[in-house]
DNA sequence: CTTACGGCCTGGGTGC
DNA sequence: TGCACCCAGGCCGTAA
């Protein structure tokens, strides 16, 4: 489940490997998930790859078109849930649904896996890729305490359901959403706008730092994602909550719990993150 | 406008 | 051995 973490980290391995190389081939495998097949076939093949970066939780290459017209176009990649976007060597085994494969001039491959095809491809000019970006909120590691206060704190949804909007933070997906909310204490069906400043001041802490850590353990991987030169993550053995259902709280020890929110599986700690109910009862007896 | 919810894409895993 | 079923995450349409 690539989200920021995991997403920065195939940007940082692929940034190492690819800027300056040159495109020889393409071969495409199951296409129903690239925006224009042709469009790869036709403009990939002698272009060079010159930047990598990570807008949310979508890749851009950047590529110069080898054909007399210099401007950029951008190779824009979303790993969906099972995305693999891999550089190797030719000789190296083709992991199982590999459906791009772009043939450099080092003899190396830029390779994209994805069993499921949740994923999106997209090569296209700036303008093109622009509208499909317009929509995505600030940051996370970027946005100013105060800013993340005013953009969240404001709202009615409940907290768990902001942190996955992408027009609210871009690059936050389940595992992390829930891994700040027990961080900063915070149950994940809290109404925003009944967090107190102190506990969004928590949140936004807290988000920070479990991204940064998970971004240093090179991500979560649970099933299938891996970084650009197919390593695991190491994130995963530091989970707290996610997909920890019936295992003791590392806090307090009480057995984690898995609800639906927002339409996904939240996990929690139910003595450490009280419920809006429980929240609202002991108002009267408790301060703050 | 905001929010909630159901359905869709696909295939690995599970349980009968 | 097969097979129905559930689940994962993002996105979109719809309803209130």
């Amino acid at each position: 489940m690539p989200e920021l973490p995991e997403v920065e980290t195939v940007a940082r391995g692929l940034a190492a490997a690819l800027p300056g190389r040159r495109v020889v081939g393409v071969r495409l495998g199951k296409t129903d998930f690239i925006a224009d097949p042709p469009r790869l076939s036709r403009e990939l093949p002698g272009g060079v790859l010159r930047s990598v970066r990570r807008l949310g939780k979508y890749l851009l290459i950047e590529v110069i078109s080898a054909k007399g017209d210099s401007r950029a176009q951008a190779l824009l990649v979303h790993l969906g849930m099972t995305g693999q976007l891999t550089v190797r060597a030719a000789s190296a085994p083709l992991a199982p649904h590999t459906h791009i494969i772009c043939a450099l001039d080092d003899g190396s491959e830029l390779r994209y896996a994805d069993p499921r095809r949740f994923g999106r491809v997209v090569l296209a000019r700036p303008e093109e890729i622009e509208p499909l970006l317009s929509g995505l909120g600030a940051d996370p590691l970027e946005i100013s305490r105060a800013e993340f206060c005013r953009r969240v704190g404001q709202r009615r949804a409940c907290i768990k359901a902001l942190l996955l909007d992408q027009s609210v933070l871009r690059g936050v997906g389940n595992i992390y959403a829930d891994e700040s909310l027990w961080r900063a204490r915070i149950h994940p069906a809290r109404l925003a706008a009944r967090l107190g400043r102190t506990r969004l001041v928590e949140l936004h802490r807290n988000l920070r730092r479990v991204l940064l850590e998970a971004i240093r353990s090179g991500g979560s991987s649970i099933s299938d994602y891996v970084g650009a030169s197919g390593e695991r993550g190491r994130y995963q053995l530091r989970h707290r909550v996610y997909g920890r259902e019936g295992k003791p709280c590392q806090r307090c020890g009480a057995g984690i719990r898995r609800t639906l929110i927002a339409g996904r599986s939240s996990y929690f700690c139910p003595r450490c993150q009280r419920s809006p109910k429980a929240a609202r009862r002991g108002s009267h007896s408790r301060p703050g």
